[in-house]
DNA sequence: TTGAAAGCGCTAACAG
DNA sequence: CTGTTAGCGCTTTCAA
């Protein structure tokens, strides 16, 4: 029950403690005879020692300790995962982190949360934060003197690395897909569509595909809400209510999909043959769906080993450079689109 | 970029660190005079000072940090989450710890991985430890000196705590609601089935109701491999290798229900009408599903709250008092199954 | 009601 | 090649 600390090592060792320190951590800048390192060894794994971080990192100033912070930007929802990007985001996050002997601090925040008390007290080396808005807790982070990347966030600030993908030209692609099916009336669905965010970007990026066709871009076709498959749902009786307008749908989440996809058929609206969908993410979901989803697919797993590297490497840098870093997007056809050749 | 320290703040405040230290902390012995309390708050607002919690928990022993681990029992899987079960406990982890002022240190682990080191390392004041199996590395747990949480386990031993679901009662649940429906030839869907694991439980469950209705067990009607939902998809493919053999089966997840269902529809057997399907865990999955499942609800949200509140509880109490909390399981009546009056 | 001092477990100059 | 010393930032007796 009690701890062995470097000190019982030392004696048991019959070295000092900063001996044994050297050993653990191999420090370049010494040299330990061979034997010495030996029976420091020997003593360590007899007494079954492992160093106390926190220590170390009080001392040395670097924690092995990465925070991931995920904002909560949908009014109401207190857990982290609405959404399963989030999950596959996360588990690249870790499985990246530990290969590099990072552990991760985990925290959730409310939007309107001191960022920076949750990252500072623990001494985290860097702090990969999902999807947020500008913002004064940001500006605090800066002071914190340790690599912030930004995932899928277009705060513009030279103080922080930014990791995200093409969402405007990933929209672009998604309708112009459908424009080239043959769809002329096209839905924009979307959680909230703010400054700065992912989803502004999408819609220009929706609007931009259909100025080229010469289509116009109709205010009673977007739909915008939270990003969940309870909303999914909504604008579908919502998409019922204003009459069935439009014979296709750019969707900015599968998880907005399913439940788009689910309310629509539960109204006997077929899919793809009556509304064709083109969704985002492919995330794991989207194979599920029944139709499987047509979707733009981004490399969640490569977000998130990037968003480590990105922090490693910058708390390697004696000078701060800023680092952005943009994932290719494709189009993963299957079975949500069909061709539309009567549509006026 | 300089941190402030509490040593800052003393002087500022014209006081000693000491006395600072009294004032955040509100220790109960001590009384601080109104104006000082005042003088000290200021400063430290001023200032901006945040506690070094490392530092804290060197002096303290206490870190306000929980420990949890997502052991990878799937083989080939780097990854936490092929289930998003794990995700949706997270979670509700993630919230309960932070409502009460815990971080949390997330890691996978391999299952041969050292689980002490990574929890010892950071004194963590407690861990929470998701499905695993006895072993070594459990037992290497109990010299930490903090509560140990297992979730979903059925290693028996008084030093850990438990938090689970009747698992065999749940799986015998399914099973006689499908036999009460009229089916005879029921299939048994899952992961691997190991000693002192979930699934084993859920097997024997599965047996006894059939045994209760004097149904046999074949052992050609019982799949298993991995909790995710390529198997289901495989699991597919074999039982029409192995002749349609049964009417219904039960499968021990949503996520291989996933791939059962699709594995099924491909090969154009039809989602309740040829095959019957009662799944297990009822993620948000379950409804999203072409049909919806239906399935053995667990509540996989308090599961979580309860889990930290185990933790919590423990490290408040001054003797060890093995706690063991079963949560109830309801089935969650869908789409996935229909009436059979014909099966011989 | 407050401060001084010791120490949590470790690292990192600096000597030797 | 290895030990001594001085902290890292905080808590916590013990005295005043």
């Amino acid at each position: 029950m009690k701890r062995v600390s470097i000190k019982d090592v030392a004696k048991a060792a019959g070295v000092s403690a900063s001996t044994v320190s050297y050993v653990l951590n191999s420090t370049p800048t010494e040299t330990i005879s061979k034997e010495t390192k030996q029976r420091v060894m020997d003593a360590v794994s007899r007494l079954g020692y492992v160093p106390n971080l926190n220590a170390r990192s009080l001392s040395s100033r670097r924690s092995s300790l990465i925070g991931v912070l995920i904002p909560q930007t949908e009014p109401g929802k207190e857990l982290m995962f609405s959404n399963p990007f989030y999950g596959e985001l996360l588990s690249s996050i870790e499985y990246t982190a530990r290969q590099h002997g990072y552990h991760l601090l985990l925290s959730g925040t409310k939007e309107d949360q001191d960022y920076l008390s949750i990252a500072q007290n623990r001494g985290v080396d860097g702090v990969i934060i999902v999807g947020t808005y500008p913002g004064e807790n940001l500006n605090a982070l800066k002071t914190l003197g340790v690599p912030v990347v930004l995932v899928d966030s277009y705060v513009k600030d030279d103080a922080f690395h930014t990791i995200g993908i093409e969402d405007k030209e990933g929209a672009r692609m998604a309708t112009r897909y459908l424009i080239e099916k043959g769809h002329r009336r096209i839905a924009f669905v979307s959680g909230s569509i703010r400054e700065n965010g992912v989803n502004i970007k999408r819609y220009q990026g929706y609007c931009d595909a259909m100025r080229e066709a010469g289509l116009p871009v109709d205010e009673q076709a977007v739909y915008s809400g939270t990003v969940d498959y309870e909303y999914g749902i909504a604008a579908a009786r919502e998409f019922l209510a204003r009459g069935r307008k439009q014979t296709a749908a750019f969707v900015t989440a599968d998880v907005i999909s399913m439940g788009l996809v689910k309310g629509l058929q539960q109204n006997h609206v077929r899919i793809p043959e009556d509304v064709s969908i083109v969704s985002f993410d492919d995330v794991y979901l989207s194979q599920m769906a029944h139709p499987a989803l047509t979707t733009i697919r981004q490399d969640i797993g490569e977000k998130g080993r990037q968003a480590v590297q990105l922090v490693l490497n910058a708390s390697k840098a004696k000078e701060h450079h800023h680092t952005e870093c943009i994932l290719p997007l494709r189009l993963v056809e299957r079975e949500s689109v069909c061709e539309r050749r009567d549509d006026p």
